[in-house]
RNA sequence: GUGGCUGUAGCUCAGUUGGUUAGAGCACCUGUUUGUGGCACAGGGGGUCGUGGGUUCAACUCCCAUCAGUCACCCCA
């Protein structure tokens, strides 16, 4: 009979992974309590049309990717396969925007695409991010991008880049893309098939290619994005560079850098990783000053990061420790095995102790072993003698020093401990 | 969805031009120590060699298919 296994592109966080998702969990928990920033968790799955209306149609996303079912009510549902959406989705629902002026909110948790798994890439994957409502100005996008950075940096990523550019509005946007368009039909023999369908596509995304051809043809004919924004952006633009500088923030303008969801305006960043292979992309983020409005809500400039909890991973390539135990109760018998279990469970509630009792009736050596594989503090060894005479063993397992307590005596001789 | 590479013990991997009983290290178990962990030594369990077919006297080894993993493309965190 064939065993059932997990689902290509998913994958179980064993013991031994979980310490280290917990430690980096925890971590992003403490940094943006820092900030300020409060966590909002919404669904795994949605209305498909949320999705459809907040990333684009157009999308590959939406398009091939996304895990979606009609339910027995005839609803098309679909497991959420980023997190900017619902999230926008619920601060509208909520009426967020009437309880404060700004939301400042983080997220974490898994997301879905049906796509091909790679390194850094799965179908079951995890990001963190941040989605900030209710301020238009230079210095929130500062912040952002000042967290995003900052954070990957306390988990101590040492290579990475950060890049920043802007993409001005939605209609500097369109007659920029037309432009280029335009400009790039007449050499379209020049560009490979796969590029031609992105020119009629989703030109943007040229500046994505890897082909030298189109590289080299985009660096002579196409005019960059920054000449077509506006003079109020710009400014903008700058101001987010001085706050950057001001902050210590090292940053590289990269005018080619386009997001590859239809959201985003004006502000768009990415940090990369070398250490990483071909998914180098660790965190992406933006504006999206239209997108709470298209979802029906009020007029709201919001922005936002999400960074890839499996590639932060990857990067990070370091092991946290695992916890230690305090106690083991070694145990002979079951007279042994039950008051043990009622010391353990004195001893942990009366100081929080982690204590282990053995269940597995094994020899006194196999006991030892087993404690020392734990990294047990102590152990405390209950056997017939110590029964008959009332007492128990306490070991320290780091001297290997023993005493002999009363049994009366257990729960206080751990006072300090 | 397309292409490359890889499937041998729980893990990391050896396995000769096809040759008879498939190995090592780590991990696990037992013992040396009749009630004491780490170190050392001795022993032990664990494999339908991913799966199915084919070639052959003989297949872990060669061929085909299939599944899985992995890397890359597309796209994205």
């Amino acid at each position: 009979m064939n065993i059932i296994r997990n689902i290509k592109g998913s994958k179980d966080l064993l013991p031994s992974d979980v310490c280290n998702w917990q430690a980096l969990e925890s971590a992003i928990h403490n940094f943006t309590k820092k900030f300020g920033y409060k966590e909002i968790r919404t669904p795994i799955f949605e209305e498909s049309s949320l999705f459809e209306r907040g990333v684009g149609a157009d999308t590959d996303i939406v398009n091939k990717e996304m895990y979606s079912w009609m339910d027995q009510g005839n609803k098309s549902l679909t497991l959420r396969p980023e997190l900017t959406a619902p999230v926008v989705r619920a601060y509208i629902q909520h009426e967020l925007g009437k309880l404060n002026p700004i939301n400042k909110l983080y997220y974490l948790g898994p997301l879905f695409r049906r796509e091909r798994p790679q390194k850094g890439r799965q179908r079951q994957f995890h990001q963190f991010g941040v989605e900030v409502f209710g301020s238009p100005f230079p210095e929130q996008d500062a912040e952002v991008i000042l967290m995003a950075y900052s954070l990957l940096k306390s988990l101590g990523l040492n290579q990475i880049n950060l890049e920043i550019n802007t993409i001005g509005s939605q209609d500097n946007r369109a007659e920029y893309i037309s432009i280029l368009q335009n400009i790039l039909n007449d050499y379209r023999t020049h560009l490979s098939s796969l590029d031609q369908q992105r020119l009629d596509k989703n030109p943007l995304r040229l500046f994505d290619s890897k082909d030298p051809k189109c590289i080299e043809l985009l660096e002579d004919k196409a005019p960059t994005m920054y000449k077509y924004i506006s003079k109020d952006d710009r400014e903008h633009f700058s101001s987010v560079c001085t706050m950057l500088d001001a902050l210590s923030i090292p940053y590289v303008h990269n005018e080619r850098l386009v997001r590859g969801l239809d959201y985003y305006t004006h502000t768009t960043f990415e940090i990369t990783s070398k250490s990483l292979g071909s998914q180098d992309a660790i965190c992406g983020g933006g504006r999206y000053d239209g997108l709470v409005e298209q979802l029906g809500g009020p007029v709201t400039p919001a922005i936002g990061f999400a960074a890839g909890i499996e590639r932060i991973m990857l990067a990070l390539d370091t092991d946290f420790a695992g916890e230690s135990i305090d106690i083991f109760i070694v145990a002979m018998g079951s007279e042994a095995i039950q008051f043990g279990m009622q010391i353990a469970q004195e001893l942990r509630l009366k100081y929080n102790l982690v204590v282990v009792v053995e269940t597995l009736q094994r020899s006194l050596r196999s006991q030892m072993r087993e404690a020392n594989r734990l990294s047990a503090k102590y152990c405390i060894i209950i056997g017939q003698d110590e029964i008959n005479k009332a007492t128990m063993m306490v070991k320290n397992m780091q001297d290997g020093s023993q005493d002999d307590i009363n049994k009366s005596d257990i729960i206080n001789y751990f006072i300090n401990k």
